[in-house]
RNA sequence: GCGAAAAUAGCUCAGUUGGUAGAGCGCCACCUUGCCAAGGUGGAGGUCGCGGGUUCGAAUCCCGUUUUUCGCUCCA
């Protein structure tokens, strides 16, 4: 319900609701995944085979896009704050890593479908929710029994000796261990046969018809070593977190960084998700671009208020429309946190996470000062202490914020004439190609001039040369590419040097003189106008 | 993984009761035009997702499979 009123939103305050209106989300999808594949930014991963499921590769102007975001970002985080430096750590790690961080228990899930209703639950949850109503139905009794006996009322002793009481207890205690042994030693069947001998039925239908458990792990595993005797086993990192926690003492010893301090990373990152999917919102293969910032402990919720807000100012500095984002707040926790939100998009197919900001506590670092031996802790000149530092994370999908970027650009607008355009209104900071250089006609030396102010403008912006079809072709078909300025040169270039420079987004041209293109071109593309 | 829908040229899509594949746009070459996608001529490009089956004959019917989209589920 809550998606729907705001997919209603989305079509009343979008500036192209006028053309989507009438679509409905797919349309809209399908058009921006088709337009991404048209005009080079992303293809189907190995497509003459027949594809690789939610696998896609970025193509000539994708990695641009992409790599622009990152850039974008990169400076944001790294140059614009003296405390925060940057890292490149590998995505293989040692084994014991992925056990301190909690994904070799946390990542595996077992998981069982209804074959009547078609819904999928976690065994494990399915059962600690019968559990746990045993022990609602035993915590009814007992205050029953307060009410009953009043101030004599020994509870210590009534949860012990009450047949009722005692019975569901044992009951409830008996169920989750047979569980935790049954999980532990990856019996899954008799996780099943648990749930049939409780008749835990669908919460949904009641159907007690159910498949055999399966377990998912979504980490990737291989293998390190040419021999199979003496491999050792390996996981594809499932987040790029985990090499920033290991690295934290070099980075602050040797960076002489002193708490507060981040430290920022870009990279892949690999989930073996059950369902992949949403063109590369979801994929098993994603980058990743995290801020890890260390803090004193006690201090960690002004941090993470200070990153609540910072990184939103981010995002809304691409001028993709204020009204696209939206905090969400997590009430469930996950096991490392004490305080979660993500910063959610208006995707096309609706409100979904973006970026993760969240207080993670001093978990990670206390859990691999557990597993490594080695102290992690910061000494605080002020507080004459040693401690292990809290940390506050972003944590920002690349992919999906390039289809954030994307979705959003993608336009097709009503001109007054009553004709459209197709119009990618990337914003100029990060957009594939900042420039094309036309000459209006190809002859009179037009092409000479064209071509020179291309090998002048090339050491500083991505720019093309184009010649082909009419003038007004070309635009359009730059303007479908997202390239923010075009620039012709006319017959009026062979007397005075002057070229017309036009705006994508407004279709305005100016004359201006040729020396004056590499300075308008910065100023309209660069960091500093854009992120303020 | 379950259920539903889909897959035909680079893109968007036609293709009749089964008879060996088309359009528009795009692309390439040449001519023409020259400031907002629309001129002319010629050309390239498809074993109809893949594999079986039925049939004299399959893009079309049947089965399997892969990929995509949607729903369920999951989401650090």
């Amino acid at each position: 319900m809550l998606q729907r009123f705001f997919l209603f939103r989305y079509y009343n305050c979008s500036n192209f609701s006028y053309f989507y209106a009438m679509a409905n989300q797919d349309d809209t999808f399908k058009k921006v995944i088709s337009h991404a594949k048209e005009y080079g930014y992303i293809f189907g991963s190995s497509e003459i085979y027949d594809g690789l499921s939610a696998v896609y590769d970025y193509g000539q102007n994708g990695v641009e896009l992409k790599k622009n975001i990152r850039e974008y970002w990169w400076k944001s985080m790294v140059y614009m704050h003296q405390n925060i430096v940057g890292l490149d750590a590998s995505i293989f790690m040692h084994p014991t890593t992925w056990k301190a961080s909690g994904h070799v228990d946390a990542f595996n899930d077992p998981l069982i479908d209804n074959k009547d209703s078609k819904k999928r639950y976690r065994a494990d949850v399915l059962i600690e929710d019968y559990a746990e109503k045993l022990n609602i139905k035993a915590q009814k009794e007992i205050t029953k029994a307060k009410k009953r006996f009043g101030e004599s009322f020994n509870e210590t002793e009534f949860v012990t000796t009450n047949p009722r009481v005692v019975g569901y207890l044992s009951k409830r205690d008996t169920i989750l261990a047979r569980m935790g042994k049954a999980l532990e030693n990856e019996d899954l069947a008799d996780v099943k046969a648990l749930i049939e001998e409780l008749e835990i039925a669908d919460p949904d239908t009641g159907s007690k018809n159910w498949t055999d458990v399966r377990q998912f792990n979504l980490m990737f595993g291989t293998k390190l070593g040419a021999s199979a005797e003496t491999a050792t086993d390996l996981y594809l990192r499932p987040e790029t977190a985990q090499g920033i926690f290991v690295n934290f003492l070099n980075v602050q010893k040797t960076g002489r960084m002193k708490i507060p301090f981040g430290i920022a990373q870009t990279g892949k990152a690999f989930r073996n998700e059950i369902v992949a999917r949403q063109f590369i919102f979801r994929m098993r293969e994603f980058e990743q671009m995290e801020m890890q910032f260390f803090v004193r402990p006690g201090e960690e919720m002004k941090w993470y208020t200070y990153w609540k807000e910072t990184r939103l100012n981010w995002h809304k500095s691409l001028g993709l429309g204020e009204e696209n984002y939206r905090f969400h707040d997590h009430d469930k926790l996950a096991h490392y946190a004490n305080a979660a939100a993500d910063i959610e998009f208006n995707f096309p197919f609706g409100f979904k996470e973006l970026e993760g900001i969240h207080s993670r506590t001093d978990f990670d670092l206390k859990a691999h000062e557990e597993h490594s031996g080695k102290k992690l802790q910061f000494f605080d000149p002020e507080l004459k202490e040693n401690y292990v530092p809290y940390v506050v994370e972003t944590s920002l999908g690349l992919d999906r914020m390039f289809l954030a970027v994307f979705s959003k650009a993608l336009q097709e607008e009503k001109l007054e004439d009553g004709s459209s355009r197709t119009v990618l209104k990337l914003p100029a900071v990060v957009a594939p190609i900042k420039a094309a250089v036309f000459p209006l006609v190809k002859k009179d030396g037009l092409p000479d001039i064209a071509n020179k102010i291309v090998e002048d403008l090339k050491w500083d912006f991505n720019v093309i040369y184009e010649e082909k079809d009419a003038v007004g072709r070309r635009y359009r078909r730059q303007d479908a590419n997202g390239t923010p300025f075009c620039i012709t040169v006319d017959h009026d270039t062979l007397e005075n040097n002057t070229v017309t420079i036009r705006d994508r987004d407004t279709m305005e041209q100016k004359r201006v003189a040729i020396t004056d293109l590499k300075g308008i071109i910065a100023e309209k593309t660069s960091m500093q106008r854009w992120l303020k």
